[in-house]
RNA sequence: GGGCCCAUAGCUCAGUGGUAGAGUGCCUCCUUUGCAAGGAGGAUGCCCAGGGUUCGAAUCCCUGUGGGUCCA
């Protein structure tokens, strides 16, 4: 880390007059005017300086403060940009939301691909950090959602090859810290006061010296100075312990947050009574919280030292909490009951606001990805509401935020809240009762309940041990929570690695040009000519490269074209069609020959089905958007010839009236016959234009990206399309389904393929009517009446058995009478099912005999059942009869079932009934 | 994306390969006519669907459908 110092040595330092210091306490090393200053100014070293004793000229809301910010860095060469959401993985797939500013520039940009949509430029991004879950409240700082606030600068070194899509030097270290005085200047701030301390910065495989800005002891912004990649071979060690070396890019990061700006401006005991101010109100007078002026002034003096409590570095809650008591001189328990609400209703703040933040950005709850971070946050909070007292529903509370953050989306969202409550309070109820069974079987036993079904409540049922706890205890059982309960968990879900397979690169087609496009000039053309590149011989087939093709590759959903290529001499038929790194392969089953002019023909039908099930894809999700909610977004879709079929997030099943509007609504576009328009413009200005929810399909790469318009619907999408809608011809839902919680799927033909299901369809109900002899629109009622009188018969069927059963028994209609012991036993052959060898063998017994009945109707059978103190075991008796015929049997000593494959050896088991009913009463 | 759990009477759920059950609700009657009252009797069911194993499957195995839950 050492090597990185000279890192910090900055003109910008030397002209302003700061001095080096290391700090008594912590050892870190800081910059500051101060000379007179010996600790760094950051807690455990030093306390809060600043509550009750507001640090800037002038106190400024989360607004305020915002404009603020962003207007000096205009004021200072910066272009303000718009903020991103908070789903990251809306553009990137390695992170699920939005944690720093610098987010919304990776991978693209900050590797150079993709040039910035400004340079520099100032954001204030909202970010929500789930890691911060359990401090939120407790420690006064700490918040899920925050706005980071931050100025960026995009540098290249002046030796880079010219492949970057920025060139050159923005500004680099001295002027950013520079900036950074600036803008606390502005703000009235002595700048004697503010601290930075080195601590260089790791993350995501890049790495560079960093800074943190101490003021009256709270780090208010961050200062990162990325310029270094992950390398085996670099000259750098970082603290992860990796090596790092110089990269081409280097980029400012820095990071403000605005919450914490807010705070210190107004300097109340909080950040959470600084940023909410009316929230807070409004929950406290909702719980019916209330404080002597007392109290008020203990919890004043509590904030100051709230520092401590930190759930990463204080040893736990409980220690942290006596610590600032015994410096208080206050009761630890009273402290704990007079802060522990309080802290339950800024947590709550904080989560509603994350609530909105992700609702808002059009997050649907779910089992998976950030959906399922949602419903935990959700869950979460719904459980402090409780625990606190607060009983205004949360859809009010999370519509509070929403409301501030100037949401559009807000019956949405507070239908989704609703969904949501309404859910998790049925897992509860669930959950309750499964538990106050488990508890009263183990309060019997006197034992506690095993950690093994504490872990499979949580698991499989989704309740906490503290809730098992509470509810066993009512019903007197112990529960014995172990402290690594988490971690037992954790091992349940570890599972062997699976061996990733990876795809060995084709290296061969390095050196070849990228295909040309032509299915892009003309999407309705299927004839063209081209030259035959190179040909790669694979196992069965070849993969041909032309300078140019009509053949659509596959991708995006949509399956690749097929058809054929020709010379003078042959024609060889494309089976597939791939896409390498711009390089298109045509997979053929001959050889046409390297350096050969062909003529390509592209399977006209097979391709227009895709084009028109690829443009009523885009459609559908536009009308599923209009009948179920603006958050409707794609989830993935696989396009086809007879069907097609996408995913979507959505809270609810989709009903049948649902797919009726959608399909009407779809229908309408198609008869609108409009033109369907394709353009390429800057990513930027789309982005700007049309928001992130162009990237339905997933985001392409480069600074120009295709969008695709039907109707008002604007999609990026690399597919092939129909030129107007009336082309597509009709679009017919077949059917829908739940792929997981929060996703559905409508499957939808088009074309002649919408024609078809719809007569297959009909052709079963025609058949079904033609069954039952009525016409199709009298089946659903005909096929009640048939299954209701079904059903009738089936009980009267049973019912005549059984007094089929007792007059044969009463009559002795037929059947051998023999003497066992005291008892007559009654052999007989039946052959009949086994519910009526049951019944009569029931109806015997009931007369006090014992019944031996055999059946041959399918395979061999026996029921044996025998009177109370008839000294005879029926399951040893059809044992033995039925190991006669080929089977086995059993059953309760009173009544025994069996059987064998060999209905020839029936009679002569019956035969030998007696014997072995005397055998086994001897035995 | 992965793991785990569940599906039986209108509802809530027992049922570990051998005659489908309980509580509750429902119907009838009696007793009472005030607080989710008491007593007697009765009806409840394609045990989610399809395949397999077995003499025999609600039960074991596979596939599907519908739901729940945990993790990244």
């Amino acid at each position: 880390m050492s090597e990185l110092a000279d890192e910090y040595r900055l003109e910008y330092f030397e002209e302003e007059g700061f001095e080096r210091k290391e700090c008594p306490s912590c050892g870190a090393h800081f910059w500051t005017r101060d000379h007179g200053r010996e600790t760094c100014g950051e807690p455990p070293c030093e306390e809060y300086g600043f509550i009750e004793n507001a640090g800037f000229d002038d106190e400024y809301s989360l607004e305020e403060m915002r404009e603020a910010f962003l207007s000096y860095f205009e004021d200072h060469g910066h272009e303000r940009i718009e903020p991103y959401p908070v789903a990251a993985n809306r553009w990137r797939d390695d992170v699920l939301l939005t944690q720093a500013s610098i987010y919304d520039f990776q991978p693209l940009v900050t590797s150079g691909e993709t040039p910035p949509p400004a340079n520099p430029l100032t954001i204030s991004q909202p970010c929500i950090r789930m890691q911060d879950i359990d401090n939120v409240g407790k420690t006064g700082r700490h918040t899920m959602a925050f706005e980071m606030m931050a100025h960026h600068a995009f540098n290249t070194r002046e030796d880079a090859p010219d492949e970057y899509a920025y060139k050159g030097e923005v500004y680099w270290k001295d002027e950013t810290v520079e900036l950074c005085d600036g803008f606390f200047d502005s703000l009235g701030v002595d700048l004697d006061e503010i601290i930075y301390i080195e601590d260089p910065w790791v993350g995501g495989g890049n790495a560079g010296p960093a800074m943190e800005v101490i003021f009256r002891g709270v780090e208010l912004a961050t200062l990162v100075f990325m310029s270094m990649e992950q390398d085996p071979d670099g000259e750098y060690e970082m603290k992860d312990g990796n090596r790092y070396s110089p990269m081409d890019t280097y980029i400012v990061d820095t990071g403000y947050g605005l919450e914490r700006w807010t705070w210190v401006s107004q300097g109340t005991p909080t950040v959470y009574e600084a940023v909410y101010p009316d929230m807070i109100e409004f929950l406290k007078d909702n719980a019916e919280l209330e404080h002597t002026d007392d109290e008020e002034q203990l919890i004043h003096r509590t904030a100051k030292l709230a520092g401590h409590m930190d759930i990463d570095e204080a040893e736990d809650m409980e220690t942290a909490r006596g610590e600032i008591a015994a410096e208080l001189d206050v009761d630890a328990g009273e402290l704990e009951a007079l802060m522990e609400p309080l802290e339950d209703i800024y947590a709550i703040a904080d989560h509603c606001r994350t609530l909105a933040y992700m609702l808002g950005d059009g997050i649907v709850p779910s089992n998976v990805g950030t959906g399922y971070l949602t419903r935990m946050v959700l869950r979460r909070t719904k459980r402090l509401c409780d625990t606190v007292g607060v009983d205004a529903p949360l859809d009010e509370l999370v519509d509070m935020q929403a409301k501030r953050l100037d949401y559009k989306n807000r019956d949405t969202i507070r239908d989704i809240v609703r969904t949501e409550v309404e859910k998790y309070r049925e897992t509860l109820e669930r959950g309750g009762r499964r538990v106050e069974a488990m508890a009263e079987e183990y309060a019997e036993k006197g034992e506690p309940i095993p950690v093994e079904e504490l872990i499979e409540l949580y698991d499989s049922h989704g309740l906490q041990p503290d809730m098992v706890e509470e509810i066993a205890a009512d019903a007197g059982a112990a529960v014995d929570v172990p402290d690594d309960f988490y971690s037992l968990v954790a091992k349940r879900h570890e599972t062997p690695e699976a061996a990733d397979e990876d795809e060995d690169e084709d290296e061969r087609f390095e050196d070849l040009p990228e295909t040309e496009k032509l299915y892009y000039d003309d999407q309705q053309r299927t004839q063209f000519e081209a030259v035959v590149l190179d040909v790669f011989e694979r196992e069965e087939s070849y993969d041909v490269v032309l300078d140019q093709t009509m053949f659509y590759p596959e991708g995006g959903g949509q399956p690749a074209d097929q058809g054929t290529l020709s010379t003078d001499d042959t024609t060889v038929e494309v089976e597939d069609v791939q896409i390498e790194d711009g390089v298109i392969l045509h997979r053929t089953d001959e050889s046409p020959g390297k350096g050969e002019f062909v003529k390509g023909q592209v399977d006209g039908t097979r391709r227009r089905q895709l084009m028109r099930h690829h443009t009523a894809t885009h459609i559908v999700i536009h009308a599923a958007r209009q009948v179920l909610g603006e958050h409707i977004r794609q989830a993935g879709a696989q396009k086809g010839i007879e069907s097609s079929r996408i995913d979507m997030r959505h809270y609810a099943r989709i009903s049948r009236e649902d797919v009726k509007r959608i399909e009407s609504l779809a229908n309408d576009i198609v008869m609108d016959n409009t033109a369907v328009t394709q353009e390429w413009p800057d990513r930027h200005d789309a982005e700007a234009e049309h928001g992130f929810d162009l990237y339905q399909g997933g985001i392409p790469p480069g600074e120009q990206i295709r969008l695709i318009h039907v109707d008002d619907d604007v999609q990026a999408c690399g597919g092939t399309h129909v030129a107007r809608t009336g082309d597509i011809g009709a679009i017919k839902v077949l059917n829908t389904e739940r792929v997981q919680d929060g996703v559905e799927r409508i499957t939808f033909a088009a074309g002649d393929a919408a024609i078809q299901s719809t007569q297959r369809k009909e052709d079963a109900l025609y058949e079904a009517a033609d069954v039952l002899d009525v016409s199709p629109a009298d089946v659903p009622e005909t096929a009640e009446r048939f299954f209701e009188e079904w059903k009738g018969r089936g009980k009267e069927i049973e019912d005549l058995k059984e007094q089929l059963a007792a007059a044969r028994a009463g009559g002795g209609g037929g059947g051998e009478e023999v003497d066992i012991g005291e008892t007559t036993a009654v052999i007989d052959r039946i052959d009949a099912d086994m519910g009526e060898l049951r019944a009569t063998a029931n109806a015997l017994v009931e007369e006090g005999k014992i019944a031996v009945l055999g059946s041959g109707e399918s395979g061999a059978q026996f029921v044996v059942a025998v009177p109370d103190d008839s000294g005879v075991n029926a399951g040893e008796v059809v044992g033995e009869l039925a190991s006669r015929v080929g089977g086995g049997g059993g059953g309760p000593p009173d009544f025994a079932q069996g059987g064998g494959p060999n209905v020839a050896d029936l009679d002569a088991a019956l035969e030998d009934a007696p014997d072995v009913l005397r055998q086994v009463q001897d035995a």
